[in-house]
DNA sequence: ATGGTTGGTTACCAA
């Protein structure tokens, strides 16, 4: 019997929100435009029962799996075009900052909305600081000492950390500001060497150019300051790196009406 | 060194 050997992709998007209802037109506009088989939201900022299901429905995502908190604050959301398998989240995360699922192909992907950290970074004075740095540092003992179900693994999400030279606009200015300190740069490389992950991402850019994701609300013309940081990462387990075909950080988003702060950051993978 | 903007449970908190 003859056989069709069919290659497919999976177009995968990670992309922090910053409220998932006022951004009804922005999404639909990426979605249209990049249309995403897997798109993974932090800061949804919406309870469940309040989650625009029908919205992600109508847009072609059958499969929505979300946690929001009734206070408005995290929320994250894995929609996709196909049906996915729901893996149970990490159980020592109790706020709504983290979901998994499993594609058909035995992918397992991640989301995850690490704390932002608050504004002084020291341990002592700012327990936020300590919040983010522990979750960073349990999340590396769990990869470490979990019996994965599968060596296909994808790490994706707002992991407000910034940790190359060339991942902020200016790494001397930026040492002593929370998302670029040594001590969370490091923390995350724990994380990224946990199961080697590789960064999906920087694969199709050189550590030596500028590479941004989020670019803050309060500069006064954003675009022309471009006083960014690479917040937001997709990385992928060994097995996969090779499989990665494009990246691209779609920055023109950034600069639609009434956008997130953050842009949406994808991959392309072969499957 | 300071203040700038945005979203949500709003008349403050977190980013």
């Amino acid at each position: 019997m003859l056989s069709v050997k069919s290659k497919s992709r999976l177009k995968i998007t990670t992309w922090n929100i910053n409220s998932v209802r006022k951004r009804s037109d922005l999404i639909k506009h990426f979605i249209q435009e990049f249309s995403p088989d897997i798109l993974l939201l932090q800061e949804t900022k919406v309870s469940n029962e309040l989650f625009p299901y029908y919205f992600f429905k109508d847009l072609g995502y059958s499969f929505a799996h979300y946690d929001g908190e009734k206070t408005g604050y995290n929320g994250v959301a894995i929609l996709a075009n196909q049906e996915l398998e729901i893996v149970p989240k990490i159980s020592f995360i109790k706020e709504a900052r983290h979901l998994v699922a499993k594609t058909k192909c035995g992918i397992e992907v991640h989301n995850f909305y690490i704390p932002a950290g608050g504004d002084v970074p020291d341990i002592a004075l700012n327990l936020k600081f300590k919040y983010k740095l522990d979750m960073l540092q349990q999340l590396t003992s769990w990869f470490k000492k979990e019996k994965h179900s599968s060596n296909k693994i994808i790490l994706t999400g707002d992991l407000n950390v910034a940790p190359l030279e060339h991942d902020v606009w200016s790494h001397k200015q930026l040492l002593k500001v929370v998302s670029h300190t040594p001590e969370e740069v490091e923390k995350l490389i724990a994380l990224y060497n946990s199961i080697n992950f590789r960064d999906a991402v920087r694969k199709f850019t050189s550590d030596s150019e500028k590479l941004y994701s989020w670019w803050s609300y309060r500069a006064k013309d954003w675009q022309k300051a471009n006083k960014g940081r690479r917040l937001d990462h997709i990385w992928v387990t060994e097995s996969l790196y090779n499989n990665v075909t494009h990246a691209e950080i779609s920055k023109h988003i950034r600069g639609l009406e009434g956008p997130s702060d953050h842009a949406p950051v994808s991959i392309h993978i072969s499957i």
